[in-house]
DNA sequence: CGTATAGTTGGACTGTTGTCAAACAATTAG
DNA sequence: CTAATTGTTTGACAACAGTCCAACTATACG
C-alpha cells in the first residue's frame, strides 16, 4: 500500500481548498466521499458526465489542494477526505460546505460513517472488499 | 441611492461563492467588510497590491457571485457583505471561511456589528458619514 | 463651465483551467 | 506470457481569469 504525495495538513491553504470545491464536477466528487466514506476512484469518478483522464485531473486537484487523501492499493487507488486535517485548519467549513451541496447532516454522515459500514445511500460505495 | 444589479438571494450558486472566495485578493476584500462593515470600494481595495481597475472586477465578481451588496450614492460606492442572504443559502458557510481566514470570532464581530458602529479593527473603515 | 474624484470599461497580454483523445504504465487475471 | 482493468500522462485546444494601462463616465466641487 503506498501513500501519493499530499501537501502536510498545516500546508493546506484555504484558497486552494475553496477553489478546488468551487467545480462543480469536483465538488460532485467531494459530496461522494462524504457519503461513501472511502471509495475508488473509478467509483468516485462514476458517471459524472466527463472522460476519465478529466475525472484524473480532478483527483489529482483535490489531492494538490489537501481534500482528499489517496492511497494506491495494487491496481485499485481509494480516495478519501481528509476530514480531521481540513477540520483542524478550518473548523466548520468542510461541514458547511457539504451542508451546503445538500447533504442532510454532515455531522450526522461523520459519526455514522465511524461506526458502521453505512453506505445505504450511493450503490456500491460502500468500503469495497479490499480483495 | 442606486442598488446595482444583484443576483437573488435563491441565485446565489454554491460553487460561484466558492469560486470568488478563494482568490487572495478578492478574499481580502471580504475580510475588510466582515471587519469594517460597509464601505466604500476605495477603502475596500486600499493598499490591494493591485491596479483600481483590477480591483474594480474583483468587486464586480463579488457582486456576481453574491457575496457582496453594492450600492451608489452620490459618487461613491458603498459595499457590503450578504450575511443574511448567504446564511440563509448556505448557513454557517460564510462565518467559517472568515474564521479560516482569520477573524478571531466572526459571530461575535457580527453581532457587535449589529450593535454599535465598531469600527475599532480598520482605519477609516466605520460607516462613512454618509454626508 | 472646468476640474477633481470615484470607479468602470475595453483592450492587450499572460497564464491557468477544463476538456477530450490517445498513448502509456502498473497491476491483476487467465 | 498475454489480456484486461485501473488510472495517469501528454498534447491540443478553446475558454476563462487576473493583471495593467489608458480612456471613459458620472458625480461633486469651485
Amino acid at each position: 500500500m503506498r501513500l501519493l504525495p499530499h501537501p502536510a495538513t498545516e500546508d493546506i491553504q484555504l484558497t486552494e481548498v475553496l477553489r478546488a470545491l468551487s467545480d462543480p464536477v469536483r465538488l460532485e466528487i467531494v459530496v461522494r466521499l462524504a457519503l461513501g466514506g472511502e471509495m475508488t476512484c473509478g467509483v468516485a469518478g462514476d458517471d459524472l458526465g466527463v472522460h476519465k483522464s478529466t475525472a484524473s485531473h480532478h483527483y489529482r486537484a483535490l489531492r494538490e489542494a489537501g481534500v482528499v487523501l489517496t492511497k494506491q492499493e495494487g491496481r485499485l487507488k481509494y480516495m478519501s477526505l481528509r476530514r480531521d486535517d481540513l477540520e483542524s485548519c478550518f473548523p466548520g467549513l468542510l461541514d458547511s460546505v457539504l451542508s451546503a451541496a445538500g447533504i442532510p447532516s454532515a455531522a450526522a454522515i461523520r459519526s455514522a460513517d465511524l461506526q458502521s459500514p453505512s453506505a445505504a445511500a450511493i450503490p456500491s460505495a460502500d468500503v469495497p472488499a479490499r480483495r
